[in-house]
Formats: structure tokens, sequence, C-alpha cells
DNA sequence: CCGATGACTTGAA
DNA sequence: CTTCAAGCCATCG
């Protein structure tokens, strides 16, 4: 078990995310098993700078689809920007439609 | 080695 | 309805 295990199950998720869909932190967690663990996916995102890929994390947002991680972008609206290109909708740093684009890698990937 | 923190979530008062 | 608290696990100082 390399201690890179986890971080590599969460960035390994949010590459399968589809062009245009979001997902939370919460149902990362919940498919690596636990639910409670989000805190820890959204630690591996913070960490994802550190990490020899590149990760979206701007496809990441918490339960409510706001963009709470956009402020660990540089710039400042960089996260918005991407998501936009992808066709998501954002609005106040928050994601329209969310449940319309949400995907859940349980559901999808099950 | 120990303490504190973090891009969250859910439930209870 | 809103607000507070606890739980989770790993990394950093």
């Amino acid at each position: 078990m390399s201690k890179g295990d986890f971080f590599e199950r969460v960035y390994q998720v949010a590459e399968l995310i589809p062009y245009g869909r979001v997902t939370t932190y919460g149902a990362i967690a919940n498919y690596l098993g636990s639910r409670r663990s989000a805190r820890m996916v959204g630690w591996a995102m913070n960490k994802c700078s550190s990490w020899p890929r590149f990760v979206p994390a701007h496809r990441v947002v918490n339960r409510q689809g706001l963009l709470t991680g956009k402020h660990h972008f540089p710039g400042g609206e960089t996260m918005r920007e991407l998501l936009e290109s992808e066709g998501v909708v954002v609005e106040d740093s928050q994601i329209v439609n969310f449940t319309a684009v949400f995907w859940d890698p349980l559901k999808e990937l099950l």
C-alpha cells in the first residue's frame, strides 16, 4: 500500500469525470468507501499541484455545487472558466443545474 | 512524536 | 428555518 494510493484513486476518479460533468467530494469519497473522508478528497485536490499529472480538480465541487476550491486555483476565476469552457454554467461560484451535470462514480461506473 | 489543519458531509438542537 | 458540532484520514510544522 503506497502512501500515494489514496491520492491515486482520487485523481483516477477525477480523470474519469466525463466532459461537461462534475462530481462532489462526497461522491468520490463514497466511491473510495468512506463518505466521511470527503475531506481527504479535497486534501488530495490540494496536493494535486504536487502530483506529476494533471487533475481536473475544477470538475470537483462540494455537495452544494459550489466552487469551494476556486480560491485555490491561480488567478481567481480559473475554475469557473474551465467549467464554462466545458459547457457547465456557473453563477456566483455556483453551478447551475448542478444535478443535471452531476456525475456519480458510484452509479455511472458501477 | 505530537498537535493542528484541511477544496466536506451529515445530523441534531 | 438557521446554526452548531462531530467524524473522517492524511500531511505538514
